[in-house]
DNA sequence: GCCACCTTACTCGGATAAGGACTGTCCGAGTCGCTAAGG
DNA sequence: CCTTAGCGACTCGGACAGTCCTTATCCGAGTAAGGTGGC
């Protein structure tokens, strides 16, 4: 079980587009993070498929978050980039083999899959605990106040 | 993200395994799920090396549970064939870049990879929750106690 | 001086290759039980 | 009748291809700003 690498990349971007006053061109966002400009457009566009941002087109666009940084959670941007889909996926093995059990009879899931399935729901709750502001206010914590500062000059330049 | 098929595989064949008296070979338990037999032999060897079960060579060989059901959880079967290698890894986007924070200053782990850590760990913990046992249990409810004594017939058969 | 048009440059978006991991398979090494011969 | 050596068959274990998904990339469509010419 792996996430992509795109998640990591997502939360990065949400954070700095949480300190922009003017849409940010996915290009200035690789730059600012040192990664491929054309993969993490890919990406990018996953997050506005999502509805998290709205792209910009033109001489002055780019991306910019839709909602506050307060109203995005990690959640959000991981479901935006991975999918809804449960990782994992009950292929009713009860109902095979010699003593499978008719489909009549499961009525309820696969107790496997339920076990599973609710590992995921505190998976999922967990991350919808944390915001992008959360996360923000944690990197000014650990940078002693420094990052956001510098990143907003940054982007202003 | 998706776990791999062999974690279904494996946690069925823990709940036969837990019902057998006596070694059950690996075609054995293919049959019974209805799924490849090679296959599964190949994700049976990786709960072998892990220490779930024993293998036995010979006329009468086959696997059989190392501990009771009630001593193995499902996390231990899927760290089993998964690994133990966290979903999120964090590539330390903070260092690179034209503001990228430098090693010195990076003490504690990245605020995105805390959370995403603090998630994983919280589906680690619901999985750890559960055991085979519990699981024998909630199938047997969901039968009305009609699977565990067919499954048991059939191994002796 | 003001307005409309055009050019231009910049942006995103989807369609297109390469690499790696999961899936699926095979044959060889090792071991145990059974059989048969000898004492 | 008991012991022991050999044989045979069954078991696991690691090494070998196929296929799907993630990674990485490119070029075309669309848009807004800025400049220029006309009124």
């Amino acid at each position: 079980m792996k996430l992509s690498q795109g998640v990591e990349w997502g939360v990065h971007c949400c954070l700095v587009l949480g300190q922009a006053t003017a849409p940010v061109p996915a290009a200035r966002l690789a730059v600012y993070h040192g990664v491929s400009q054309t993969y993490l457009a890919k990406h990018l566009q996953a997050l506005a498929r999502a509805g998290l941002v709205r792209s910009t087109q033109g001489q002055v666009g780019g991306y910019e978050l839709t909602r506050e940084p307060g109203a995005i959670t990690v959640l959000d941007v991981v479901s935006a980039i991975e999918g809804d889909a449960p990782a994992f996926r009950c292929t009713e093995i009860r109902q095979r083999g010699p003593l499978g059990t008719p489909p009549e009879r499961c009525l309820r899931p696969c107790a496997i899959a339920r076990a599973m399935a609710a590992a995921e729901h505190a998976w999922r709750e967990a991350l919808r605990a944390v915001t992008i502001a959360d996360l923000t206010e944690d990197v000014q914590e650990d940078t002693d106040g420094a990052a956001m500062p510098r990143l907003r000059a940054w982007l202003a330049a």
